[in-house]
DNA sequence: GCTAAAAACCGATTGCATGTCGGTTTTTTG
DNA sequence: CAAAAAACCGACATGCAATCGGTTTTTAGC
């Protein structure tokens, strides 16, 4: 997976606003970067084909909306970049973490820890069964 | 930061043997892939100019090395990847983090919870100075 | 030192993906 | 059914990796 610039922009957009047709989306654009409307549609058609966005005909144009969550795209970009060297050795994504773990503050290591936390107990059922 | 198929290879294999001259490493890629001695001269090249090899002189040819570790150059595709997204909330980083954290297995859990540990105390001494 | 071989370097080409739009076709709506 | 809106198609620009031929530079042996 290959994310350009403006793609993952009108992905953050419509995380925001949950759903909007090409105008909007290029209204929105418009006014901070400049471009015509068609380099939107043609955004959004192509994040359509990678079915990162679905749409919907609603009322007379479709309503793009996200097909992905945005921390299951950014884990699957992760994946991604990490998969290519990993092949077997699932360590390596554990050390990536680490490396990444640096700049983040109490909270963010309190979620950490619940999130672990719900993963053994997910584990946890895959043995019971 | 942007890298090709190849260029990964490349620096999996120098994670792996240390460091290399580009007959070494056209050898091994040789076999596989096949591929010219140059192309892979090119992309030790191009990986220096990167910054992510460093090279000396060593007899008649450079001698390249990593000069980044695996686990740090993964972190840091990370967070390109991830700020591109991100700019300053970074709790979607955590929340990328559990998207992946659903492969990981109990050990690895382990590993995680133990790096987030030293990564409190690293927090907790910097609030101490 | 000088020359032949090895290595490094330069530059051109190809392939692929995004960004960008103009223009045509299709759809919608009054 | 005709005008307007939207969708779609195709072309071109750009950027980066992969690839390699050919030239320059460096090295080593005589």
């Amino acid at each position: 997976m290959q994310l350009g610039e403006l793609e993952k922009q009108v992905l953050e957009y419509l995380w925001k606003t949950q759903s909007a047709d090409a105008k909007e989306v290029y209204s929105y654009f418009e006014k901070n970067r400049g471009g015509s409307l068609n380099t939107i549609q043609s955004t959004l058609e192509r994040l359509f084909k990678k079915e990162l966005l679905g749409r919907v005909k609603h009322g007379h144009a479709y309503q793009y909306y996200p097909k992905v969550a945005r921390h299951d795209l950014i884990g699957q970009l992760i994946k991604t970049v990490t998969h290519d060297f990993v092949t077997e050795d699932e360590n390596s994504v554990v050390a990536a973490f680490s490396s990444i773990s640096s700049g983040l503050d109490e909270k963010q290591l309190d979620k950490l820890e619940a999130m672990i936390e719900q993963q053994r107990q997910k584990l946890q059922k895959t043995i019971e069964r």
